[in-house]
DNA sequence: GCTTGATCTAAAGTGAACTTGAGAAATGAG
DNA sequence: CTCATTTCTCAAGTTCACTTTAGATCAAGC
């Protein structure tokens, strides 16, 4: 067998990520590689799953930290099963319906603004709350909080 | 008259961002406050929504220097008109609505994978790419990209 | 075997978005 | 007027997520 495994150069064609950001995705527990008689790295299937899954929940906003987390849970040098695929993906989609929801509710409230011109400062759910309800100490946050 | 419109203090209360937050928002030209005679900020209700309009733009991921640069074409001490606010609105609308997409188009792809265990690497449309279709060069990204 | 290209390590650099610190001056309640 | 609080400037520090650099070694096609 001449060479078991993908090289750090394969997993950055494969994915798009830089070959500095997979070793830098290393030292943040991402991936896990195995090294070769030369000192290489050598990485599997899985690898290439748990970049393409810190990729997307990048994308979704969470930290590396965060994602690092998510993941400590899976085995490190086999395949996860499907629960823990399975854990993971729910978690994810609650995450998911949170953010899409907290959008579409800025966006049908920007919607309200574009008719009303915000001028008025009467029935703007979007901008209103920093003057007309100064006094409670909400501010923007009301409408975007996580 | 004692005080003319609300110091930076107000402005950090009825926000929640922090005053250096402010000042440094200042430096990127998002408000505009003028001085008293102790050379101390004083701000209007503008500056009150022009930070309520970079707070949320923040959350939909719009870097500093986007946000400021939809921000030039407003009115610097005076409320924004009508059609400032429609301009803006509207391509922010178009942004929440592209982010929204992505997002649900995420979510979908990864209630297939709840189903699937993305184990098999055959059915599953979020993890499948990085396998099976790795000669094109499309990782995850054909899925996230904006 | 040689040479070109990929990979190695470790450390320093980058850019975005703020925060912190220090010392001084302004504000405002009592 | 006094004094605690707030604000001022501005340089430096912080965190996150990487990239860049340098010099050395490894892998592989001819």
């Amino acid at each position: 067998m001449p060479q078991t495994g993908l090289t750090i150069g394969d997993l950055a064609r494969r994915t798009g990520l830089a070959v500095s950001a997979i070793r830098f995705y290393e030292t943040h527990g991402i991936v896990h590689p195995v090294r070769n008689a030369g000192g290489h790295r050598r990485y599997g299937a899985h690898d290439l799953r748990r970049l393409s899954f810190a990729m997307i929940a990048q994308k979704l906003g969470l930290p590396l930290s965060d994602i690092a987390a998510h993941m400590t849970g899976l085995p490190i040098h086999k395949a996860p099963s499907k629960t823990d695929w399975t854990r993971i993906s729910t978690a994810m989609r609650a995450d998911l319906d949170a953010r899409i929801t907290a959008l579409e509710r800025l966006r049908d409230n920007l919607d309200g603004c574009i008719g009303c011109g915000c001028l008025s400062l009467e029935a703007c759910a979007l901008y209103n709350p920093d003057d007309t309800r100064a006094s409670d100490g909400t501010g923007p946050r009301m409408l975007i909080d996580d």
